[in-house]
DNA sequence: GGTGTCATGTAAACAGTTACATGATTTT
DNA sequence: AAAATCATGTAACTGTTTACATGACACC
């Protein structure tokens, strides 16, 4: 449940509308979170019951109003709260291994193609993460410490990928030998 | 929505009760839901319903009458089927890489605590896997192919925890020197 | 005598996804 | 003129977790 934090830390860095923290949201790979408008909205709405965002609402005729949020002092003390807590352990849903361990089911031609088929979707995740970096996603970075964070978040998301690669790579081999 | 394959595929192996794959599920490491009661009945009623099991009913004096669920020829095609299916890219929920999204907020001392606070979860969850390893969990395979199959998925998972270490060793080194 | 395992199931709560609804403005 | 973007929100559905409920039998 921790997509409000994750808004708290957006909204640190600048104010913005619940649109604006969707996009970011859906865009980020490391935000694990689908960011439909159910979860955002709902968020938002949390947090400024909690006291922790204030919003400015600007009315615009017709269309509807636009909502501003900042956080306030409550709500960067309870993210930098977050921040210190016991980190849990990463979470994998790896369906494709699930097939696998069924896999005997097929024949060594079928077998070599589903795992084509994975190195496929892998390949693609990868090619994905690149385009966000180049297109410079996550924004402004403000000092050094901060924007190396940022890097090593895209570093571990591009090894988890390669490493998935590299045991791939080694499957093949050991198929083939046997 | 896989478990119920994933529920078929453990019955190919061997006619089982729910609380028997309750258990199986639970203790696994690569099929990833929680394996609640929920869970478990809702799916094998599903299969039934669909003919993909069928259950031979033990009634015994007081005690819930036991059900012992067999696969038909047709949850057999069933499973083929699936595991045929195109694979799904994995998916992967690191709660802690938003944490260090936003961990500047934190003193040189906090973050160092936060990052070995993560390191000391996965190296439990390390020792977890390969305690299940020792007790020569998923038990029996049938032939080689299978076995080694079953080796790999293993060595996929050691590997993606693995990685997660060097990648924080990584980190550790450049958030050192800078 | 208490704890744990066997064995089934239900109820309630929470989290997440998809789709619906509206309507102006901007881009193609 | 049509399609995409901006901007908010709701409704319905699906999936998941936690807790409740029952009761025998085995083990310490």
């Amino acid at each position: 449940m921790s997509i409000n934090h994750a808004i708290l830390g957006l909204l640190s860095s600048k104010p913005m509308t619940g649109y604006d923290l969707k996009k970011l949201i859906q865009e980020s790979s490391f935000m694990y979170w689908s960011g439909n408008n159910n979860q955002i909205y709902k968020a938002l709405v949390e947090l400024l019951d909690g006291g922790f965002v204030t919003n400015e609402i600007l009315h615009r005729e017709s269309s509807p109003s636009k909502k501003i949020y900042t956080v306030t002092p409550a709500g960067l003390a309870e993210l930098r709260q977050w921040v210190l807590s016991p980190p849990e352990p990463p979470e994998f849903k790896k369906t494709f291994l699930i097939q696998l361990a069924w896999g005997d089911l097929l024949h060594t031609d079928e077998l070599n193609a589903l795992l084509t088929g994975y190195e496929q979707e892998v390949r693609t995740q990868l090619l994905l993460l690149k385009g966000q970096a180049e297109r410079g996603d996550s924004a402004q970075e403000r000092n050094p410490r901060e924007s190396l964070l940022w890097k090593q978040i895209h570093s571990n998301l591009v090894s988890t990928y390669a490493n998935e690669l590299a045991w791939l790579e080694q499957l093949r081999q050991e198929l083939n030998l046997t």
